[in-house]
DNA sequence: TCTGACACTTGTAAAACGCAAGTGACTTGG
DNA sequence: CCAAGTCACTTGCGTTTTACAAGTGTCAGA
C-alpha cells in the first residue's frame, strides 16, 4: 500500500502551486483528521486514533502515520522499551497546521447545518495563532 | 462515477466533527484545487480548469463541478445560449473557503522547500480577511 | 500457561481514479 | 451547404486506492 515514495523523502509534487503541494501531503479523507486527533484532541497512540469517532480502518491509519512521518509532519517516539511501543507528536511543521484546521472548522461552524465546534478542542498552547 | 448521493443533498457525514464534516465535503485530491482557480485564479469554465498547471481528468473534473454545486460551494451561471453554456462562480459558502486556502499557502510557503506564493493571487476582494 | 492488550499486517472485494476516445450542439471558413 | 473546429461533457475500461475482516507477533499479568 502507498506506492508512492515513501522511503526515500516527499512524494513528487503535482506543481508548484502551494495549495497544490500541501495536498499532495494532506489532500486526503484521513490525514488532517489525524493531525487533528494528535494536535487537538491529544490522541497519541494506535489506539487513541482507532477509538476516534470516525473509524479510520486499521491498515489506512498504518499507512498514514507512516506517510506523515516520512513527510516531516509527525515523529513517531518511544514510550515503553517491551513490548517496544510508540506514540505520535506532531512535529513544528505539523503543528503549524493547526491553524489551517481551525480555519476549516470555523468555516464549518458557520457554513454546514447543526455543526457546532466542541469547547474540548484543546486552545493553542505553544504555537501563537494570531492570524 | 460518484455513487454518493448527489441528486439528493448533501453526503452523509462521517461524524459530528466540523473538521470531519469539512472534509466530506472537499477533502479529496481536486476539489480545493478547484476552489483555488475559481477563488484566486479567476477561471471559471472548463477549459480553463483543464488548462490549470495539474492536469485534471476532464472527467473528474465534471464531477467535482457537479459534486460541489450540488453541495451549494459552486453556482453554474449560464453566459450564453447557443450553444449553452456555463461558468462556475463560488458562491458565499464556497468564497468563505478562500481563507482556509490561504492559510494552507502560507503554511506551504513556510514550511515545503522551493515553494513561493505567487504575488499574482488575487488579493482578497468582497469578503474581509481579518482573521 | 493462558488470556488479553496493543500495534500492526495480510487478503480480498469494492470504490475511486485516470486515461483515451467518443458524443452532441453549434460556429465558422471555404 | 458542407467540412472542420470548439467546447463541455460522457463513456469504457484498466489501474490504484480504500475498506473490511481476519490474522500475526510481542509481551504483561493472572
Amino acid at each position: 500500500m502507498s506506492k508512492q515514495k515513501l522511503a526515500d523523502g516527499l512524494p513528487s509534487r503535482r506543481s508548484d502551486c502551494p495549495i497544490a503541494a500541501a495536498l499532495d501531503l494532506v489532500g486526503d479523507k484521513w490525514s488532517l483528521l489525524l493531525i487533528r486527533d494528535i494536535g487537538l484532541l491529544d490522541k497519541h497512540r494506535n489506539k487513541d486514533f482507532q477509538s476516534a469517532s470516525e473509524a479510520i480502518p486499521s491498515n489506512i491509519l498504518a499507512d498514514r502515520l507512516k506517510r506523515m512521518t516520512a513527510y516531516g509532519l509527525l515523529e513517531k517516539r518511544p514510550y515503553q522499551d517491551r513490548p517496544p511501543r510508540y506514540e505520535y507528536h506532531l512535529t513544528r511543521q505539523g503543528r503549524e497546521l493547526l491553524p489551517v484546521l481551525r480555519k476549516l472548522a470555523l468555516w464549518s461552524e458557520k457554513n454546514l447545518a447543526g455543526v457546532k465546534i466542541p469547547r474540548a478542542a484543546k486552545a493553542p498552547t505553544q504555537d501563537r495563532d494570531v492570524d
